[in-house]
DNA sequence: AATTCACTGTAACAATTGTTACGTCTCTAA
DNA sequence: TTAGAGACGTAACAATTGTTACAGTGAATT
């Protein structure tokens, strides 16, 4: 583990914090579609993430529809998990492994003496929170104001981007799920982005040509 | 200033930052409409709230249409300016006294200086994150679960909140504005609102009976 | 008193998004 | 080989939201 941090973060941290951290640490991994933490679920330790990818998503209470928010990559951490651990409050978010995710589970208070013992350790909290923060703003600006047609085709980059592959993999009602819209609209609107050259449709799978 | 300070943080805050924040930190009093931070600007001071109510609003770049994100009220301060702080970026969001607002203009190195040094305003700052990404959530929350109907009658009941009085002043094209709506189709959902018994309409002035 | 202007109500229509329904296609498992 | 299930395309219609246009109302000013 000690040489896979060294190997991500070796320009991030001192390598005092490296060995504190392999040391503690909780290496986990876990496969593509599984939920590594749920709404509501309550939190003790902070991820770091060594490789994959992991996609954020909201519930509505109501109806259970759902809502993509945005993607941790490699270097991130969850500063919903960051503040859940700090106030012992419940997770507000799900978090599912978008692709095979590797990271290490760091105990709550370490997280605060490292904060006070390191500079480097302080410099990536709050970038982890500025990061989280923006990802947020673009979210709501998505939201607001763009229009689903707009949205789609953001999701459809995003993912791409995520994937580094112009070929995605995944069906109408998925893509519908993480955008809280139906089935029938966002097919509707594919045959669209098709339409326009942007996309091309296949089953199970959508090329998207200029994903970066 | 070092009076006022004690009144409203004798509880979060020790003594001894009290006093500094009071020889160091910078008085300010905005009247009702000014914008205290625009988008683009650059922060090197971070407000602290004494009095009053600041919304936090965000516009889109292609049209200039704008969206109400979120209140700052008193023992608040603005996350997002946290980050400006230490990262020396630009404003992402625009500030406006709701009200007549005092506040505390307090210089990025000591916000730095006194996460090391005292705890109680680590934990503050750390809260402070929490409550903002709360309300991020919330926001995100209203714009993809909610219709437009919900969407104003909660904007309505917070502002009469932020009032503290079930009598709002305010026009259907400010509301349009801050919900990145159009002046008919809110006039037409405050009407159907008064249908329901929710709201009564006069000129410039909405009555929300429930807004607690 | 007359004029002006912002504010509000409403109609008519357009565009977008959501819903229901049904047919076709592909893959898999019995 | 066949039955069933999931994926996709599309039509028809409903609901919501946005746009344009116009009339009335009240308040302030001349």
């Amino acid at each position: 583990m000690l040489k896979i941090l060294k190997e991500r973060y070796q320009y991030v941290f001192e390598a005092k914090l490296i060995e504190e951290m392999a040391s503690i640490g909780n290496y986990r991994k876990f496969k593509e579609d599984t939920i590594i933490m749920d709404i509501g679920d309550s939190i003790e330790y902070m991820p770091l993430l060594l490789s994959g990818s992991i996609k954020i998503m909201r519930e509505d209470e109501e109806d259970g529809g759902e809502l993509l928010l945005y993607y941790l990559e490699v270097g991130d951490t969850c500063a919903m998990t960051l503040n859940c651990c700090l106030r012992k409050t419940k997770s507000q978010i799900r978090a599912v492994a978008e692709i095979y995710t590797e990271l290490i589970m760091i105990p709550v208070h370490k997280m605060v003496d490292w904060i006070i013992q390191y500079e480097t350790w302080r410099v990536f909290v709050f970038e982890s929170y500025n990061t989280r923060l923006n990802e947020m703003l673009e979210a709501i600006d998505n939201l607001a104001f763009n229009n689903t047609e707009e949205r789609l085709y953001k999701y459809l980059t995003d993912k791409a981007f995520i994937a580094k592959s112009p070929n995605i993999i995944v069906t109408h009602f998925q893509i519908a799920s993480e955008l809280n819209s139906s089935r029938v609209v966002i097919s509707r609107l594919l045959k669209k982005l098709e339409r326009d050259g942007k996309i091309k449709l296949h089953r199970n799978l959508i090329e998207v040509p200029n994903y970066y």
